[in-house]
DNA sequence: ATATCTGCAAACAATTTGCAGACGC
DNA sequence: GCGTCTGCAAATTGTTTGCAGATAT
């Protein structure tokens, strides 16, 4: 989805609440719209700062607030208490693996799983809205170094 | 798992970082197995109060974040800053759908997305330790009460 | 014995909030 | 013009840390 389209679809959702396009929140909505990675709510206040723009950091994460509750951006907890946010209208989603050793992440998709997640949500007349799958463990490389604590071995031998 | 293994096992991982079994430490543990329910970290502090314990608040959280290292206990992340500890060893794993509007949390398994899940691991060469699906979207009663937000209704009446 | 643990209270980081003035509608 | 927004700085929340004494091995 274009910028351009994501910020009419702001205003809509603005307008259904009574609330009010301002340029700080358009400075937002566009800078979510120009990456196309994960960032913190502080990496945005950031942008904001370098592109001259003049939310302040209270107005930077009221806004973040108000695009996930639109179904704009999605909000991936973390770790370490810090929020990831993405923009997800018109976007393919990906899973991610984690290494609990090097912090690596691997992406994945398989369309299989979404399947079966939508059939999950029809069984329970549930309206998914976004979803996140994460994988914890140890990536080959960690592996190979023994970077894997002896319970989680031990474990995987009883399996 | 009893908690009379999971204590065993908790004293190995110790005993394999040089590090010592203290009451405090088996206080946290045995309580994580008293429950199979998530907890935050404040709540196990509670817990640990009531029951009479001595452990204190820095040692709950310095013991919880031990237990996660050593895959004994799962970290989940959910929102709002505050993480949710569950013990994992010897249990089986569960999803979560998540109402956005109403907090309802619907607890459910695939064994065929589980398998999936392996696969995708098997392709990567990664060990998956743990996994966490979660589904955030509408729980069918807050549909019927109207309260998901119009940009969510034209996104899905697009797809 | 000695290195790790613990409790305490202060420190921290991320986020939220109250309020007075600014600004969309 | 009215009611919402914003910026500021202080408040909150959840978690971590430094240090001196306590304790496990």
């Amino acid at each position: 989805m274009k910028p351009e389209t994501a910020l009419k679809r702001f205003e809509d959702f603005l307008r259904q609440k009574e609330l009010r396009m301002t340029q700080q929140r358009r400075e937002v909505l566009l800078l979510a719209w120009s990456t196309h990675d994960h960032f913190t709510a502080e990496e945005m206040f950031s942008w904001v700062r370098k592109e001259g723009g003049s939310a302040s950091r209270a107005t930077v994460y009221r806004t973040l607030g108000l695009l996930v509750e639109g179904g704009f951006l999605a909000a991936l907890e973390r770790g370490q208490g810090q929020i990831l946010y993405e923009h997800i209208l018109g976007h393919q989603h990906h899973d991610h693996m984690i290494c609990l050793s090097c912090s690596k992440i691997i992406e994945f998709r398989n369309a299989e799983i979404e399947r079966l997640q939508e059939e999950e949500c029809e069984r329970s007349g549930f309206l998914m809205v976004h979803h996140s799958l994460t994988l914890e463990g140890y990536c080959s490389a960690c592996q190979q170094r023994g970077a894997v604590p002896d319970a989680v071995l031990d474990r995987e031998s009883e399996a």
